[in-house]
DNA sequence: AAGTGGTCTAGACCACCGA
DNA sequence: CGGTGGTCTAGACCACTTT
């Protein structure tokens, strides 16, 4: 019952699909052009690419301007779930090793890039509530805040923001700007971080974070979050790292017990 | 310069940008209407609307219909990058620990989920190149590849694609259906899996493996890559699973050497 | 009733590119 | 030259929701 009164969408977007399928199952490639299909369909050549816009967001048709352009179906190359190709890790992405607690800028030198840090804010803040109850002090106790950029080879790699207790260090912010946190706090107040807890999920880029990272709003994104502590168990610092997904591979070994 | 012959959608793009930042400075969150733009800016309401898609795309709008709807600027809420929330880890997501070679069943049930596992395929095949590299057989050698489906609460959660060398696991799928496969190795090849190594990326779910998992094309997914070896360090399988990036939190503790 | 966004139409011009 | 997809226009009707 496709009533005169219902939007049309869904009717054109199941014909195009039956013809996608047909097609596909003939081996042909190339649909008929959007003015013939309005005719066949009896709607709007408006209508159509609006079918065709979503097939193609969806990465079922390719479209191609010009003379002998076209819609064209996708390759039913990727015929199966999880191709072997994905088995293969050589791809050239930055590889952080979640089994170590190391630096990012020794990781990218080992792995031969460039590192570069840019420090897009250093300051004394009240703790939110979350920050104060991981750090372990009151709601609004003054905490350090730094939210720094890393590069690699010049490009943007990870947005990291991190927490530490302002009273336990003090002047910590005298010694910006601040490249190897770890090493700082080791020299100046004794801590040495010996263990951390990291979860892993991910998550879109906001417009500030997509803008700082140079991808896409809402492009996805690694959140790494960390809880460090020293040898004594106590908490030394907890920070939030934003990894571009299209650079970044986690790495983790492990052992059974 | 404007030229006449040229499109018009980065200059309503722009209008419209600069629009929004006007009216945000002034704490004013509803654009005027569509028809109003088309008027103000000279174009007709087609145009100015595909320029609204843009910055909705962008969650920098939010449009609702109706006598009181519009379009509306994304409250200037989240003016912080990484904000203090992030730190929250409470969201109810399956946490899936990197610490601990461990079966997916055992860890849904230990966070109270109900697993399942479907078996989408269980298949003897000649081994792809990287997988027969990996597995050290020559290329073309039988590999016992299975696809499994895990479920969490009747809710799909990850797909599974595992390859074994057939000839070390002879009638391994006499098993069938095989749900905890390590158990399996153990009981009936004396195999006990020691160590793992994994790598995490994010990658797009294809059509097919969107549809497995339950998730529009093209959603970001988690790819952890496993090589599993036993106690003398023999590889024993190599497996890629795709977790659905909106359900799973990975977990992992490091201590420092 | 009136105004909003969502949808659809019929027609037009453009850049592009093979026949 | 002719046909393709990409863009734009002016106008219309719809469902929805506040006035």
């Amino acid at each position: 019952m496709t009533g005169p009164d219902e939007h049309e969408r869904e009717r054109v977007t199941a014909a195009l699909e039956a013809l996608v399928d047909e097609y596909a199952a003939q081996g042909r490639e190339r649909l008929p052009s959007e003015r013939a299909l309005a005719l066949t369909l009896g709607v709007s050549r408006n209508a159509i690419r609006r079918g065709l816009d979503t097939m193609e967001a969806e990465r079922r048709l390719v479209r191609l301007p010009g003379r002998s352009g076209g819609a064209f179906i996708t390759a039913v190359i990727d015929a199966t779930p999880i191709p072997p190709f994905l088995f293969d890790t050589r791809a050239p992405r930055i590889v952080r090793d979640l089994d170590t607690v190391q630096g990012v800028p020794q990781m990218l030198r080992a792995q031969g890039f460039e590192p570069a840090t840019r420090i897009v804010s250093e300051a004394l803040e009240p703790a939110p509530d979350i920050v104060a109850a991981i750090l372990g002090i009151p709601t609004g106790g003054p905490v350090v805040s730094l939210l720094r950029l890393r590069l690699a080879d010049g490009i943007p790699l990870s947005l990291e923001r991190m927490y530490l207790d302002a009273e336990r260090f003090p002047g910590l912010l005298d010694h910006s700007p601040i490249h190897s946190l770890y090493t700082l706090l080791s020299s100046a107040f004794g801590v040495n971080v010996a263990t951390s807890d990291e979860t892993i999920e991910v998550t879109a880029a906001s417009r500030q974070v997509a803008g700082l990272l140079g991808v896409r709003p809402w492009e996805p994104v690694l959140a790494v979050r960390r809880i460090s502590r020293d040898d004594a168990g106590v908490v030394v610092e907890t920070s939030v790292d934003l990894f571009r997904a299209d650079r970044t591979r986690l790495a983790v070994s492990t052992v059974r017990t």
